[in-house]
Order: structure tokens, then C-alpha cells, then sequence
DNA sequence: TAGATTGTTAATCGATTAACAATC
DNA sequence: TAGATTGTTAATCGATTAACAATC
């Protein structure tokens, strides 16, 4: 029976970011990496990456580092990616059409198998070859098959009462792009991809920067 | 002169989630709210709220609570929304036209105002009524205008580049969409838009649910 | 062997929560 | 006035960092 290891949510977060690094250090023929080398990529501390890579159960060679491939391999399979996991998507106006053209979700074992809509004119064409349905035909697509992730991205009014229905049919996992707190089960696996706090973090710091300027030539 | 309010980096990201809220609320007619019908909404402890409010130097009323429209107002101010910031983005590709065909950014006080690409089969078209440049005119354009904020969304081997090249020309914040680390001067305002982190979540909480069903059967 | 790097245990730091006084 | 809600100070919790022993 394999152990079942588990990693805070802020390494949880870091993990992918790892990953990235990796992807491109194996193009490369770079064939071991130091904690310290990815520390210095990535603005963390070594320490801090040592800590986060072993939570994950895999260990290092002292005076080498890590072997990329290997640990690659390994972070890539901690987080499920070694397998495909099938998403549905509701909602594919700007934003949905552009997440099922995106093509990179497979790096992450990530598949959009269909997206749904209300607006006629785009029902029953295709997207990036995924075919687009009606809502109404949700319950009874998602019946035949085992898929346990899904997305949505309709407006925020709609938001609530899509994932009233996707939990009822037995989705486990949702990814919220609508600006809105979804009350949900507690055991749906909730993200909320929100762009409005890398907004606030971008619009307050150029304020305070300014505001500093400014008090800087009153107190003169 | 005005004192300079700063928030802790966990608060600065939720204040704008408040303001979703918030503004959900000023639509109906309810003209108060209490930090406890906040919590409940967002999923917090009424306690955070209220520590998270005051921190940007704003008061409720014991027993009545946040005047809705005050607050949201007061918020918005906060954040530097009230003020419209302009910004550029550099590639025109499938994400950064969907960024482009945005309409919300104006509630966040954003606004771009055009795009750059190296495609010739889009350079001197508009999307969304915005004008795409080459890149090759970007040095010339900034030098004319007073833009502090740039969205890349580029290809993951050609963001450092530049983002080195728009630092040079005075831009103070980048929002970064390449999955890429930039290493810039430490003054620049730098946010990372990932997905994977949060794709990770999902992937690993679902993998943990099978796991953990799996492991109960082989208990048995 | 000496030097460099890992991985763990303890100390520190920052954020959240609890307790409670202040106030309408 | 009594009750409800705010806002602050202190306690707790979780995550990061420091110190250092283990190891190739």
C-alpha cells in the first residue's frame, strides 16, 4: 500500500513552478541541478527548495544536487500529471474559447473533452476539434462518462447554479473563472482563477510608488 | 500630506475579492453589511474581514456594520481603481487577444491601450478597436507616453528579452503570462499569471480522493 | 580526506484567530 | 439600558529560515 504523501498548500503551489524550471533545464543537457541553482532561477532559498522536494519523497545526492530527469519525472507523477485527466468546459465565449484552444493544459495531464453553451450559434460546431453542446445536454453527457473535473467559465449570475448541477452530476473538481465565491459541498475541490488580486497588486504598488515620489518633494 | 497605508500581501489579495462582492451587494438595495455576512459569503472569519477592512484605514459603525457603498468606494480608492492605469501587451497570440477582447479591466482601473506582436499577418490590424504594432516600434511608442504597466504574454523563450527591453523603456510593472521567472531589478513590480498552480490543486486533490479510496479497500 | 551539498530539527517570522474592551 | 457589532491587543498557528549533522 503506497503511502500517502502530502505537501503544504504554499509547496503545493510551487511545485508546478519547479516543474517549469525543469521542463526547460532538460532541454538542455544539463543532467544534475543544486538546490542553490534553482533557488537562484526562481528567487527562493535553497533551503526552502530542499524542504518543498523532499515534502514531495524523493531525495538528492549531497555534492551533486538532483538529477533533473529523475526529479522531473517524479514531481510530475507526485501531482497527478502522469495521467489525463478529463475537464469539461461550461461557458465558451472569449474566455472559454480561448481555454479550449489552449493546447499547453496537456504538459499538466489536462484535457478539455467538450465545452457547453447556451448561445445557439455556436452550439453543435467545434473548437480547436472539441465539439461545443447545449447545456440542457450536460446531466446526460456527464452520466455516461467519468469525468471529475470541470470549468467554468460563464458569467458570474450563472455561476452559482452551473455548479449546483455539476456536483449533482458528479463532478468532484471545479475551476471558477466567474468572479464569484462558489458555496459548494466541502469536499469539491474548489480553485478560484481570479485576476483581479494580480490587478490589485500591480495598480496599488504603482499608487504607493507615486504617492512615495510625491511625499518625498512635499517634505523638501 | 496623505499618510501612506500599506496592507500585508495576503490582505492586498483579498481586497479586491471584497470588492466583488461588494459590488453584488450595492445592486440590491441593502445599504449595510456586516463583516459576518462578509465572512459568510466569502468563506472567512468575520474577524479577518474586519482586520483586513481597518487596515486600509476605513471604520464600520458597532451594530450596524460597513455602509455598502462607502466601503466598496473606499476600496476602490485603495487600490488605485478609481484612476484609470494604461498599459500595453506584448504578443497578440491566442491568450493576449482574449486579454485584449476583455471588457472588465475597467472595473479594475485598467485599460489597454495596444498590443504588439511580430506577426505580419496581424501588425496594423485592431482588436477590440485597439491598434497591434510591431514590435519593433515598441521602444518609439513608449517614449512617447507615460505607461508604467506592460502585459506579456509571449512565448515562454522570448519573455526575458523583453521584458528587458520594456523595463528599459521606463515601465515600472509587468504582468508576466510565460510560465518563466524574470529576473529583473528588484524595484520593477512583477506578477507571475500562472495556471499551474492552480491546475496542481486540482490534479493532486484528485488524485489524493483515489488514493485515499484505493487504500480503504486494500485495508479491508 | 576535504569540500560541497543534502535533509532534518530548532528558531524565527508573519498571518490568522481568540479574547475583550469600546461604542452606537 | 441591553444587545450587537466593531477594532485592538494578545495568543496561536503555519510557513520560512537558520543551524548543523549526515553523506557522497
Amino acid at each position: 500500500m503506497s503511502k500517502l504523501l502530502d505537501v503544504s498548500n504554499r509547496t503545493l503551489e510551487r511545485l508546478p513552478l519547479y516543474c517549469n524550471l525543469l521542463r526547460g533545464i532538460a532541454k538542455t543537457n544539463q543532467r544534475y541541478i543544486s538546490s542553490t541553482a534553482i533557488a537562484e532561477e526562481m528567487n527562493l532559498t535553497p533551503i526552502q527548495v530542499r524542504k518543498d522536494i523532499s515534502q514531495t519523497g524523493i531525495s538528492g545526492k549531497p555534492k551533486v544536487g538532483y538529477k533533473v530527469e529523475t526529479l522531473l519525472k517524479h514531481l510530475i507523477r507526485f501531482l497527478g500529471w502522469n495521467k489525463v485527466h478529463q475537464a469539461i468546459i461550461i461557458g465558451c465565449g472569449n474566455l472559454g474559447k480561448s481555454l479550449i484552444k489552449y493546447d499547453e493544459f496537456s504538459r499538466y495531464g489536462f484535457d478539455i473533452v467538450a465545452g457547453f453553451d447556451t448561445n445557439e450559434n455556436i452550439i453543435g460546431k467545434k473548437i480547436n476539434n472539441k465539439s461545443i453542446y447545449d447545456v440542457e445536454q450536460l446531466d446526460k453527457f456527464l452520466a455516461k462518462r467519468d469525468i471529475k473535473i470541470a470549468i467554468i467559465a460563464v458569467d458570474e449570475s450563472a455561476a452559482q447554479t452551473i455548479a449546483d448541477r455539476l456536483v449533482k452530476n458528479n463532478i468532484k473538481a471545479i475551476w471558477n473563472f466567474a468572479p464569484i465565491s462558489l458555496d459548494l459541498p466541502e469536499e469539491i475541490v474548489v480553485q478560484q482563477q481570479d485576476m483581479s488580486p494580480c490587478i490589485a497588486f500591480l495598480t496599488k504598488k504603482i499608487k504607493n510608488q507615486k504617492e512615495c515620489i510625491k511625499n518625498n518633494k512635499e517634505v523638501k
